[in-house]
DNA sequence: ACCCCATCTTTCCATTGACAAGATCCGCCC
DNA sequence: GGGCGGATCTTGTCAATGGAAAGATGGGGT
C-alpha cells in the first residue's frame, strides 16, 4: 500500500533485531510488542514472523547475538590484561553497557533456551571465563572449577543489581570501579 | 473491615496470591495471566482488579510478601548462626525454595518499584545483610559497604545462575554445599 | 522469457488487560 | 429488625496483541 517505499527492504532482519533493542531497552523484555517493533520499523506486523517464528524467536537471536558480543569483549579484555578481576569489570561493564542485551540474555521464559545457536554462543563466552580462571589458579581444576563460579555469580550479581536498580555507582565514580572494588574481594584460594 | 470470612469467597486476595504464585512457577512472571489466575481461583476475570488494580499490582504484592519472607529468613538464619557466609547460603536457599516469590523479586519492568510497602520490605531485608557484614568485618563502614556489595553480588548472581538453570549443582550434592563453597571464596578484607 | 520461492501484506481469530456498570451480600446504625 | 452504605464480585465491552492462513510482489536462477 506505501507507494515509494520498496517492497523488500534492503536488510529487515537487522532492522528489526535493532528495533527491539530499542523497545526492550526502554521498556523491558518482557513488554516487548512483535507489532510495535513491526511499526517503529515501517512494515506489516506480519513481517517480523517470517524472520523469526514468533516472538520467542526474535528474542532468542537476541539472547545469541548478545552472548556472542559478550564472548568478544572477554576475549578483548583476556588480550589486553591479564588480570582475572579486569575479566569480571569487562563482564560486568558489557552488561551495563549492552543492557538490552543482557536483559534478554537472563530473560529464560521468554528466550527459547535449547536453541542451537544459542547454547554455541553461551557456550563460546563461557570457556572465555573458564580460561581466565585457569589463570587465575594454576592448581586443580576441580577446584577451578568452583572458582569459576564464584567468579561468575559476583559479576553476574553485580550486573543484575546495577540493571534492576538495586544498587548505583556513587557519584563521581563509574562502574569500572565498583566493579573493581567487587571482583577484588574473590580469594583465589578458600 | 472484616476480620473474619470476607463474605463470599473466604479469603479471595489471599487465593489469588496463591494461585498467581503457582502460575509464576509454570511460565514465569512474564506470562502471567490475569485471567488465567481468575479461572484457576474459580472467580470471574474481573474480580483481581478490585483487589490488587492490575497486573503490576498483584506482581508487587507478590514481590512485598517476597522480600518480606526472605527477610525473616535471614533474621533466623542471623539467629541460629553467627556465620557471614550462612547467611549467605540463606540467601541462596531462599531463592531456590522460593523460586517464584525471587522470580518477581528481580522482575523489573513488572512491579512498581516505588510502591511504599515494596520499599519497606526490601530495606528490611538489605538491613539483615548489613548487620551480618558488620559482624563479618569489624572495621570501618565504608569498607563494611564493599563488603555487603560483594557478598550481595555474589549469592544473588548465584541464586539468579541457578534459577535460569546456567547452573546447577552436581548429581549427589545439594543447593547448600554449592552455596557454601562459593560464599567461603569471599575474603574479608581486600 | 519463465517460473520458483523468499519476502512482505492483508485478513482473520482467540486471548488478554482494563474499564464501566450492574448485581450481591456484609456490617452497622437507628 | 430493617433498611442503608459500601465492599466485594460479575457481566459486558473495547482496543491491542500474538499468531495462523492465504494472497501479493518481485528477485534470481534456468
Amino acid at each position: 500500500m506505501l507507494v515509494g517505499v520498496p517492497y523488500h527492504h534492503g536488510d529487515l532482519r537487522r532492522a528489526l533485531l535493532d528495533t527491539a533493542l530499542l523497545a526492550v531497552a526502554e521498556h523491558g523484555p518482557a513488554a516487548l510488542s512483535l507489532r510495535d517493533v513491526a511499526r517503529r520499523a515501517g512494515v506489516s506486523h506480519a513481517a517480523p514472523t517470517h524472520h523469526f517464528g514468533d516472538k520467542a524467536g526474535l528474542l532468542t537471536a537476541l539472547a545469541t547475538e548478545g552472548w556472542t558480543l559478550l564472548a568478544d569483549a572477554l576475549t578483548e579484555s583476556a588480550e589486553q590484561n591479564r588480570s582475572f578481576a579486569e575479566l569480571g569489570v569487562a563482564y560486568v561493564l558489557f552488561a551495563t553497557t549492552h543492557p538490552a542485551h543482557f536483559a534478554v540474555m537472563r530473560a529464560p521464559g521468554l528466550v527459547r533456551g535449547d536453541d542451537a545457536e544459542l547454547v554455541a554462543a553461551q557456550q563460546r563466552a563461557g570457556a572465555r571465563l573458564d580460561a581466565g580462571a585457569g589463570r587465575h589458579d594454576g592448581g586443580a581444576t576441580s577446584h577451578t572449577a568452583t572458582t569459576v563460579l564464584a567468579a561468575w555469580s559476583l559479576v553476574h550479581g553485580l550486573s543484575a543489581l546495577l540493571l534492576e536498580g538495586m544498587v548505583s555507582p556513587e557519584p563521581g565514580t563509574d562502574v569500572a570501579t565498583l566493579a573493581r572494588s567487587v571482583t577484588t574481594r574473590l580469594s583465589p584460594r578458600s
